[in-house]
DNA sequence: GTCTATACACGGATAGAC
DNA sequence: GTCTATCCGTGTATAGAC
């Protein structure tokens, strides 16, 4: 094997693990077989990481720092909250469906940090991450439309989290884009039910 | 060991392995642990299952079956059909809140039949079973309550389980059981505005 | 500082004795 | 029909070559 630096390693097989993840799926995702796609020794994995789980606890650092670019600027302020939503949740979808691999990967993490003890935390870690994002969307949209909100903004974004989760949940299970578009549109006139012109 | 039929073993073994999944986790529930749990040996499993998996198919399916039984009569009319949606949701967190164990269990089981190749179909079996289920319910609330709904009953029964599934994954991740139940009765106050009364 | 080789404990699975 | 002994793969660890 060349020899590597220890950095450079670490985002090679940090990288190839999420191929593998992707390709084959999490059970597929042995330490060996990230190795091997990533062109790197057992031991190599281990002078690099303590363990698996720190990889896997790395591998959620980068996702979730990826998608945070991929959804910069996300929001979409359109004059009317109704639209400005819809078009915000359009987006979401958009980067679902650019990069399935990258939800399914978050996904299955959430759920083996959930039941994993050696993972705690880091499902929390990401769902703070998430609620942070959707609070700062709805304030935009808020301040950009000229409304405020009747409900507490952090039991909105809560919901606002509940509706992407479970339509990229069911998606994943079903394929089924049109479904899962339909279903963005009608939550976000909903959720404009929420919104009341500014009183000044 | 005593000599017990492999029906009992095959009962015994399900029910060891919902116990240990559901005390220790998902990843703690090694093919062992379960036969300790259940007073049997490794090769009595293996007897009764022809692997690990065929265990985990059976215990979707019974899983399945008792959440069926529990949530029977889940649906509550109430005249007016956001009160309705109200109590139906609330009723439905009732049953996650008695026995979250379970919600856990089915949730790590959708997410290994999506990964995990051996188990294909699961995931999508266990959610046309709910779709089926929430399709009935918004039926007999719309007919209960004397109003139509204005989209497709097929999307608001995805809508439906968008919410339930979302709002139960957000609480598996921070147990947040306040913020879950507010979530919940905006929704249901939410999906009320779907429904119109009917013209005779 | 990086890689090779090897070892160990534990997981699922199975052949074959009783 | 049930159990013992064993196999192979996986995660982890380490001694020592370069």
């Amino acid at each position: 094997m060349a020899r590597v630096s220890a950095d450079d390693r670490r985002r090679q097989l940090v990288a190839a693990a999420f191929r593998v993840i992707g390709r084959d799926g999490f059970a597929k995702a042995t330490t060996r077989a990230i190795c091997t796609e990533a062109g790197a020794s057992l031991a190599a994995f281990h002078y690099c990481f303590a363990s698996k789980q720190e990889l896997l606890t790395e591998l959620t650092d980068q996702t979730l720092a990826a998608l945070a670019v991929a959804r910069a600027g996300g929001t979409h302020i359109r004059g009317d909250v109704a639209a400005s939503l819809r078009e915000t949740l359009r987006f979401y979808w958009k980067t679902v469906e650019d990069d399935p691999g990258r939800e399914s990967v978050l996904m299955a993490l959430t759920q083996h940090a959930l039941n994993d003890p050696a993972l705690a935390g880091v499902a929390q870690q990401q769902y703070a991450a998430y609620h942070r994002t959707a609070r700062e969307t709805l304030q935009e949209i808020g301040d950009g439309c000229g409304t405020r909100w009747t409900l507490p903004i952090e039991q909105l974004a809560r919901m606002f989290i509940v509706v992407t989760d479970g339509v990229t949940l069911a998606w994943l299970v079903d394929r089924d884009g049109a479904a899962a578009r339909a279903a963005l549109d009608a939550f976000a006139e909903q959720f404009a039910a929420f919104a009341a012109r500014e009183e000044s």
